[in-house]
DNA sequence: GCTTGACTTCAAGTCGACTTGAAGTTGCAA
DNA sequence: TTGCAACTTCAAGTCGACTTGAAGTCAAGC
């Protein structure tokens, strides 16, 4: 008995994966994955299906469509690893996205903590606080999510 | 005329919050927001509801759904601005959980630079690379992505 | 060769978070 | 007092990401 086999069926890779069969057989119709097939017509994953389903459930987490992820991945070989230039073509938009992402937490994390830590519930300095409501003179949205820094405690902001 | 009204209109809320005016019945169905109603029936918001909105715009980026919302929020006077207390009562949570959001970005973060960065590719170190395939000795899913640490160097793997 | 669990396709269902549409009512400015 | 945008409710529709079910086929251990 081989330690590895070479390919995996559907229910191995949904198992190692940590993913439902149903899910895999809808990421293949999205492209994302893909199979060979046995002689009779069951699918046969390569091992690098693990890694794309992994970053699959990667960028998921991170917020991103399968429609994104696809853009992604289509820019990874289907068939084998990816290898260092594969992955220089693809890092950048990821780790942009990821940040942009961590900065945005960041900040929702900073006017959390800075209510309680500061006495911040002066109307004037607490992001939070003010939120949609004074940042509406800048137009709709909560742009103080959106990078928008909070209203300074000399401006005034109508209140 | 005041320059601002005490009462918002479902539309003014929706304008200022920067959601559908949908929406924002939406979320009053689900008790995230309330309302008083003019003699005619038609909503009229405090201005404390501003806020409200804005906790579930941020929640919802934070990947929070608006179960979780409706949990945190119910914490929080509806009818007034939240003081330092209601603060002190809900903060934790979103803390804790915009923290782990944080961690969970900065492991994928490092593990997209590091395989660019280190020649990682070397089928041990990166944790990407190596992602379900070696970590389903330790259980299905992938767990490089769940805090587990990757592979040391002199680990077997299986490969 | 037979049994049994794992597989196949395809259509329909589900869930969260809204959006859309129909049909009617309200509020306010001219 | 009238005109009209903005509001009201309620039911149904949409979208992404799957899941479930039916009806049938494959692979492998006894």
């Amino acid at each position: 008995m081989p330690v590895l086999e070479s390919r995996l069926s559907v229910g191995e890779l949904a198992r190692r994966a940590g993913v439902a069969t149903s899910a895999l057989r809808y990421y293949e119709q999205l492209g994302l994955i893909a199979a060979e097939r046995t002689a009779g017509g069951q699918r046969r994953y390569a091992r690098a299906m693990l890694r794309r389903v992994a970053f699959v459930r990667a960028a998921q987490q991170v917020g991103l469509s399968l429609d994104e992820v696809g853009a992604v991945l289509a820019r990874l070989p289907m068939d084998r690893a990816p290898n260092k230039a594969d992955w220089q073509a693809v890092s950048p938009l990821w780790v942009a996205r990821v940040d942009a992402r961590i900065a945005e937490l960041e900040r929702l994390r900073e006017s959390l903590t800075g209510c309680i830590g500061c006495g911040c519930l002066s109307l004037r300095t607490c992001r939070l606080y003010n939120a949609g409501d004074t940042a509406a003179t800048r137009g709709p949205g909560a742009r103080w999510l959106l990078g928008d820094t909070p209203p300074k405690p000399g401006e005034s902001t109508g209140m």
